[in-house]
DNA sequence: ATTGACTCTATAGTTACTATAGACTTTAAA
DNA sequence: TTTAAAGTCTATAGTAACTATAGAGTCAAT
């Protein structure tokens, strides 16, 4: 079964732009194009869209897929590659988290600072950041 | 106390890119320049620096922390909008938590599956993630 | 007067796309 | 068979919040 772009946009569920930005960055190319210089795809491009989809939704960078792509299409190399990569990456995403949390407390505590209806004259929050500025000089 | 560019830049800890940046995005002007048209900055500029890095630091848009600066700057308008735009703020972060958390957990699952030392070949994470992609196809 | 440090503007690069313009191709109906 | 709509092509610009660079001008000290 051979599908143009818009097709398997539809079936991957990436956009058209997306999949050529793909191609651009050397995930996925098709490697035919019809006459009139369509991008023409089979099952394996499919495949191996739903596989880069996939590890985006894991939120893992267009460098490191190509990275597991190109060791995907090797088989001779290493897996202690493969789990540093994914070690790393937890690392990040553990970090990320722990900022995000702390962030969220500060946000809630700012939160509680402001009755509505006076004016920012006297608003909480306001008042609270430009103390919180005032304390870290 | 006037200075100039890099020494603002070294009391506040930005770069001085981004002191110029700021310029640019309407956060922050040198309301005069030197005769060789360098930036001037005095005591209130620097405060108004420090309050941008503080809401930068609680991850605030350029474009919230305009808005936060103009209610700051016209002491009449309501703390109603301050309120909902930190409360969407805490939406969005919370949000990103929950997404991250989970993420961090199919990581974690990944991360078991491949043994070192083995090719690619057998490689359990890129099986997993290979797995993955057929079932939700 | 000259050197070195600093500053200026303007531009390109970062990431992973999205959106647009203008031209060409394909498919379906009239 | 013509034509119109829908799809596709490339190339370029925009997004966010900067960072980095080039090339030119300014300032302070020697």
């Amino acid at each position: 079964m051979i599908i143009k772009i818009g097709e398997l946009a539809k079936i991957s569920g990436c956009s058209v732009q997306s999949i050529r930005h793909y191609e651009k960055e050397q995930l996925l190319s098709a490697k035919i194009r019809s006459d009139g210089n369509f991008r023409l795809y089979d099952q394996a491009d499919i495949e191996r869209l739903l596989f880069i989809k996939y590890c985006r939704s894991l939120d893992l960078s267009l460098a490191e897929i190509r990275q597991l792509l190109s060791l995907n299409d090797s088989p001779m190399s290493q897996c202690d590659d493969v789990n540093q990569m994914i070690e790393q990456h937890i690392e990040q995403v553990e970090r990320r988290i722990a900022e995000l949390t702390l962030l969220n407390k500060q946000l809630k505590a700012l939160r509680g600072s402001c009755t509505s209806k006076r004016t920012v004259e006297h608003c909480g929050i306001l008042k609270q950041l430009n103390k919180a500025v005032s304390q870290n000089n």
